[in-house]
DNA sequence: TGTTATGTTGACTGTATTGTGCAACCAATC
DNA sequence: GATTGGTTGCACAATACAGTCAACATAACA
């Protein structure tokens, strides 16, 4: 799913016209048309900021639609500046390493839980 | 400790003018004065490459500037844009549960090298 | 005293990003 | 066939970002 099409999907959900949402968030409905078929030259799309108040409108979760949209969530950004030494080591790491290590981290988890 | 004033102690260490260190780094020496003094509009501070290349000339910790600055490293970026699943979970564990992961993460590189 | 070394500040600049706004157009639907 | 809703291209505008440049202050010092 990209994000284009996720706010399309929210955006239908409430009934919103783009002319309704376009006005909500403080941009025009062209705009976000655009946004939503991915029509922006080469890939310059919505502002941290319109995605913000996107998520507030749709009453939609903001971490998710800055992940598809391609930044980086404000939790996990606060994270890394806080801890960049792990984050480096972590972040070289190949997908399968990381697997390994996120399964390890959910049982620690889950052991919180208990 | 805020990045501007760790850069002038840093500075001042090796005893290098503003001229010297702008020349070192390639900014005018203007510019090195008001990151030095936060006197930038708004907040829009020191560029990646530019903290990168402040970090070599005044043999500091990369990381420690990145973190001052706010910044999140570029390739941690890109990893985080690949895997927000994966990040998301390790930006929320504590930090004892980070260090034993990247115990464990040397561990594999080191098994890697043998 | 004048000049040299260093730092500070305001105004400005080039480029990229983030949009605007119109016009023309299509598809439903009433 | 008029209204509602959406698509797309094009030209342009506003703002942010990452700096530069000229002018000035200040202290040391010959």
């Amino acid at each position: 799913m990209k994000f284009g099409e996720r706010i399309r999907e929210l955006r239908r959900e409430k009934h919103f016209t783009l002319r309704d949402l376009a006005a909500r968030v403080g941009v025009g409905f062209t705009y976000l048309s655009k946004i939503e078929n991915h029509k922006l030259n080469d890939g310059h799309g919505a502002s941290e900021s319109l995605i913000h108040r996107l998520a507030i409108e749709l009453d939609a979760d903001e971490d998710e639609l800055m992940t598809l949209a391609e930044k980086v969530p404000e939790p996990i950004r606060r994270r890394v500046i806080a801890r960049p030494d792990a984050f480096r080591i972590l972040a070289s790491l190949t997908d399968d390493d990381l697997n390994d290590l996120v399964r390890r981290a959910n049982r620690i988890n889950q052991q919180r839980v208990r």
